[in-house]
DNA sequence: GTCAAGATTAGT
DNA sequence: CTAATCTTGACG
């Protein structure tokens, strides 16, 4: 099954990091775990280190420089960045923009395309809805933890396929989940979500 | 070395 | 509403 199309490069996302959320919606992740093939269309994700009006984005990781959590942010674009939240949830990121410059899109909802015995497999005893809804969900789904981290983004193991892009008549944002510590920056709209979609971590 | 806090989730 | 759970990063 070719659920997603052409694969994308890693020049998809050397572009600013606003601008490659946007064009992420409705794209395709794929996961290939033990020969088997999981998909799933990207419905929610928010954009992190861009600045706004001349501010820094005081939620972004990368905010105080390189750190050894943060390393990957500042390495080249098209690769990931898994990091762990609350000690027990990983949050898959795809990194934007040139090396150096720190700019990540957080991946927080798919709805599931491919491989949905294996997702279920992964999520014993939760419904369907849930399954890849929320970042850390999301990665137990795909089964992605910190060994992921800086991976690139070809396979085998997990890329990106073409998939339709979103029309942005369908297309929401909202200030970003969880960042409330954040000033100013807490309320950017760089949320980016299918409006209207079942699989959302929460609603738009 | 020590310690507070977190880009979340599940359960009461 | 709150517990769970542990790495990270700031500070000394």
């Amino acid at each position: 099954m070719d659920s997603g199309g052409r694969i994308l490069p890693p020049e998809f996302f050397d572009r600013p990091v606003l601008e490659v959320a946007r064009d992420l919606l409705g794209r395709v992740l794929v996961r290939e775990r033990e020969g088997r093939r999981l998909a799933g269309r990207i419905v929610e994700l928010e954009a992190y280190g861009a600045t706004r009006r001349g501010q820094p984005d005081l939620a972004c990781h990368a905010i105080r420089g390189k750190t050894r959590r943060n390393a990957s942010m500042f390495g080249p674009p098209g690769r990931a960045y898994v990091y762990l939240v609350y000690g027990m949830h990983h949050c898959l990121n795809l990194v934007c923009g040139p090396e150096g410059r720190a700019e990540a899109v957080l991946l927080r909802a798919l709805e599931p395309l491919e491989g949905e015995d294996v997702m279920a497999a992964l999520r014993p005893g939760r419904p369907r809805r849930q399954w890849t809804a929320g970042p850390g969900r999301l990665s137990a789904a795909l089964g992605l933890d910190l060994g992921w981290d800086g991976a690139p983004l070809a396979p085998p193991g997990l890329w990106l396929e073409e998939g339709r892009p979103l029309p942005a008549s369908r297309r929401g944002s909202s200030p970003r989940v969880g960042v409330d510590y954040a000033g100013p920056a807490a309320a950017w709209p760089w949320r980016f979500l299918e409006k209207g979609n079942p699989h959302l971590s929460r609603r738009g």
